[in-house]
DNA sequence: CATAATTTTATACACTTGCATAATAATGAT
DNA sequence: ATCATTATTATGCAAGTGTATAAAATTATG
């Protein structure tokens, strides 16, 4: 029979994206090791060459997923040079677009997250990539006031944090999965609407 | 060997409530029939004399699961003797107070969330039982708003439903997922004040 | 081009899964 | 008490599961 090998060894990476693919398409249930390698247009046995079994595939693929939101997430703040509004205003912008926003996002994200409350090694994955999103935030929020003279104490920019943070997370689970209710911007500004709202502050 | 019969017959809801106990503690892959037997301390054959299969269990499980969720929702809401302000400040309380701010409610939601997205007996489930909170917070909205006097065109009022319902969905997922990072009241505060900002409204 | 190393397939195995069915126990009716 | 009905267990089966392993195909190396 003749085989399916490609030029560069991008196997394992194929893998890990399949992976997401059968899960995004399958579930976890549905989600086996002959369904991943006929995603990926191979043979199950190699999934056992590239990893030790199904877990350390399964974990690489949700630490896949994480790496994917995270680096766009964290792309619109690096850049401290632009006032911290500014940097808000471009971490909303990001977080409430595409890729972050989409169906396959929001499913993988919930069919990986109960795993995280069972699997100590998921959760471990989870905390290691996750960019405590409210760490992201109250530096923000913290001198966007002062950029208006405004110092706040540390109890009420912990307060904005989760409440922003909270908007973010919900429109991008309502924008995800409410197919074609949005236009282009209308998920990031409805998001920088009610943040500015929320902090009773033009950003 | 010696039976497990119970007075009345609530085996029905029994296995529901085991299939749901499963899923929170073992997820969805873990969750098998002989499981789900185990923990409704009977053997596994039971479940097939009072569902036609495991498929069934689950529907009536998730059935369960929103019942439970709506119901404490729209109770929130029903007395419509009081202000629209008040029913829309009873609905954030409710929404973001126990049971429904719970690690088990999330994570069974987040189960449940991907395969209603697979099968399409589950979507229907969802449509059926899903109280469109839009559809709730929408008049809740108007009606605050020309309580003060104003009246919101139609457009208007839908956006604010979106911000509200992210907020408390946000909310919802942090406060749930947070183990005892929030205090008595806290999370319905934050929910509360939010909701006032987005709104500019006393509520 | 011959041979070693790497990659991929093919096959088999032990175990789990959902489901079927017969046997058993408990209850209700007369 | 007897018998029919309902509820529960016990057991088995076919299909699917993750994994192991050997064979085959491909690539690299001299």
């Amino acid at each position: 029979m003749s085989t399916n090998r490609r030029e560069g060894n991008n196997r394992r990476q194929e893998l890990i994206d399949a992976t997401l693919n059968c899960i995004e398409n399958e579930g976890l249930q549905g989600t086996t090791v002959r369904k991943v390698a006929d995603y990926a247009g191979v043979t199950n046995g190699l999934i056992r060459f590239y990893f030790s079994g199904k877990d350390e595939l399964m974990r690489a693929a949700y630490a896949a997923l994480l790496d994917q939101i995270y680096s766009h997430a964290r792309i619109a703040v690096d850049d401290d040079t632009v006032k911290p509004q500014v940097r808000l205003r471009n971490f909303i912008s990001a977080t409430l677009s595409y890729p972050i926003v989409a169906p396959r996002t929001v499913l993988l994200w919930a069919n990986f997250l109960p795993v995280t409350y069972i699997d100590t090694e998921m959760s471990i994955i989870r905390n290691e990539a996750y960019v405590e999103t409210t760490n992201i935030l109250e530096p923000l929020i913290r001198d966007s006031f002062l950029d208006n003279g405004i110092a706040l104490d540390d109890k009420k920019v912990k307060n904005y944090a989760i409440q922003v943070n909270a908007i973010i997370d919900g429109l991008w689970i309502e924008g995800s999965l409410a197919g074609n209710k949005f236009q282009r911007n209308e998920l990031v500004n409805l998001g920088i609407e009610a943040t500015a709202a929320i902090l009773s502050l033009k950003i």
